[in-house]
DNA sequence: CTCCACTACATCGCTATTTGATGTACGTCC
DNA sequence: GGACGTACATCAAATAGCGATGTAGTGGAG
């Protein structure tokens, strides 16, 4: 099993990433760096550096909502809710990294060693 | 026919898609482009600035030897001929690259048989 | 004969985004 | 009280693609 993926492939997929978790329904930041960890088989870790800049932009570009909750144990969160404009950009991101792996795949089909 | 793909999910892909191309054979620059935009069904059109810069690093890197050729109409071209050491870059980066797509299919939900 | 398009290489500044470090603060357990 | 996990946040540095621009050779259109 791979380990954790790092470097110039990440770019461009955090919001993607974050998009598609909280499809799911609403998630606090903390909580959705390790949704995006587990669904990825522990391949992609998030960083903070990344992540809350990126809930950041989000919300400021009105794919996300946000408000601040307390909670029973540990420090208050953020809530971030997924809005018809994120769907939007999510179904947009999906299709950009869909026509992305297919190209890949393309490019690495014809002068790859099977097929 | 998707249109080419541009922004940051290029990011790293450069090294990968020359390596590959070169994996068949010599080829000089402006070829190498042609090739991974043909390959890649138009998807992928490296630009100039991206393209020169990153075969030299490769070449600084020992990963491609290059010669200068005279062409019978044109300019003069620069060819490149992947090394050892460029196939076993080739092999770490379709690895990572392999691993990379893997956790985007299990993180969109697209997961596989394999596990 | 001049202009333009295509080939072919090259470099530059701009930009977007990840990384690792650092900081704040709360809760729990030993 | 000290270590650890939770939870948010920001920052400087590094990476690498993008568009623009420059050089120069060839050949065709007007």
């Amino acid at each position: 099993m791979p380990g954790r993926i790092r470097g110039q492939l990440l770019k461009g997929t955090t919001t993607l990433l974050v998009l598609t978790v909280l499809r799911e329904g609403e998630l606090y930041g903390y909580e959705i760096a390790q949704r995006i960890r587990d669904n990825s088989g522990g391949a992609f870790v998030p960083n903070e550096g990344s992540l809350y800049p990126a809930l950041h932009a989000l919300e400021a570009a009105g794919a996300l909502e946000a408000s601040w909750r307390e909670s029973d144990r540990g420090p208050r969160r953020r809530y971030y809710k997924i809005t018809k404009t994120g769907l939007g950009m999510l179904e947009a991101h999906a299709q950009e990294w869909a026509a992305f792996s297919l190209g890949m795949a393309r490019a690495m089909g014809v002068a790859g060693p099977k097929q």
